[in-house]
DNA sequence: TGCTGAAAACGAATATTCTTCGGGAGGAAA
DNA sequence: TTTCCTCCCGAAGAATATTCGTTTTCAGCA
């Protein structure tokens, strides 16, 4: 379904998401018109979810990154749903996963400081949940949202 | 420093970035060349990290995403730096944090298969690891890359 | 070996967009 | 009021995306 050229584009896209039709076209050693019909193809066929801009989180105030484990104490699948649409909903969680080990999900969220931090735990609690353990970022060695394509 | 119309800017950016500029402009009320202005400037103060295209994991054969937990055996800066040098150039590893609680470093890894996952994880041993603890994500309830500019 | 049809690529042309100007409006300081 | 500075606008030129008709490529098959 993929050729070589697909990935050699998808490859691009992901790194030099900026670049030009044009200048795509050269790298991957094909026209103008084929690239961009690749490209329109493979948008289509749902192999890119999406662009979007990676905006820098310590310039725009947000000083903490944390990690929540949590676990819910309803079992229901519509009050499952229920929760898991509330967590979506929430600005503050970024990634929202269902997690084998210990605890039932796993949240990535993001807060300006500490208040925030503490008003958004206190939110947390009034969804059914049953135990919660936060850790918080120190530092970030390395944020990617590459996937290795080419390796 | 950041007025009104560059955070509106900003939040477009980071969910509608396919927009042309002239879009864009007419999203904002601004001309053309004064929006352009403004995102140039954003680009160089640094608000702006990347632009990137988010690709389809299952699409492309990515069926394990994990979180692993680790700590290390080393102390020395010198070897930290090494450590988290390897950590960074690794493809499979997405993101790499220092983290406060029982363990130094949290990672989120992406791989095809279980086979590929072992094969990393020996590798990451052989990097003076004194602790793993690996889960893997049964469900994606919610990823996004998008900060609550607006909220 | 050569024919045929489908898929994909190419080059040229058009439409759209970006990007750079000069000039002017608005506000702060003197 | 005058000056200066910042920011905006509209128009024009440059660059780019996108469409179109034609040509090439190649697998399947006689």
């Amino acid at each position: 379904m993929l050729d070589e050229v697909d990935v050699h584009i998808l490859d691009l896209l992901q790194t030099e998401t900026r670049l030009s039709n044009l200048e795509l076209s050269q790298r991957v050693s094909l026209s103008a018109p084929a690239t961009h019909a690749r490209v329109k193809r493979l948008e289509q066929d749902g192999y890119i979810d999406s662009y979007t801009a990676i905006l820098n989180q310590e310039k725009l105030g947000y000083d903490l990154l944390c990690t929540i484990f949590m676990s819910t104490s309803i079992h229901q699948t519509q009050q499952i749903n229920e929760l898991e649409r509330h967590l979506s909903a929430m600005p503050e969680v970024m990634e929202c996963y269902c997690m084998t080990g210990a605890f039932d999900y796993m949240l990535k969220t993001i807060h300006r400081d500490r208040k925030e931090l503490e008003a958004f735990i206190r939110e947390l609690n009034q969804l059914g949940v049953a135990q919660l353990q936060t850790s918080i970022v120190l530092r970030e060695v390395k944020a990617s949202t590459v996937l290795p394509l080419r390796k």
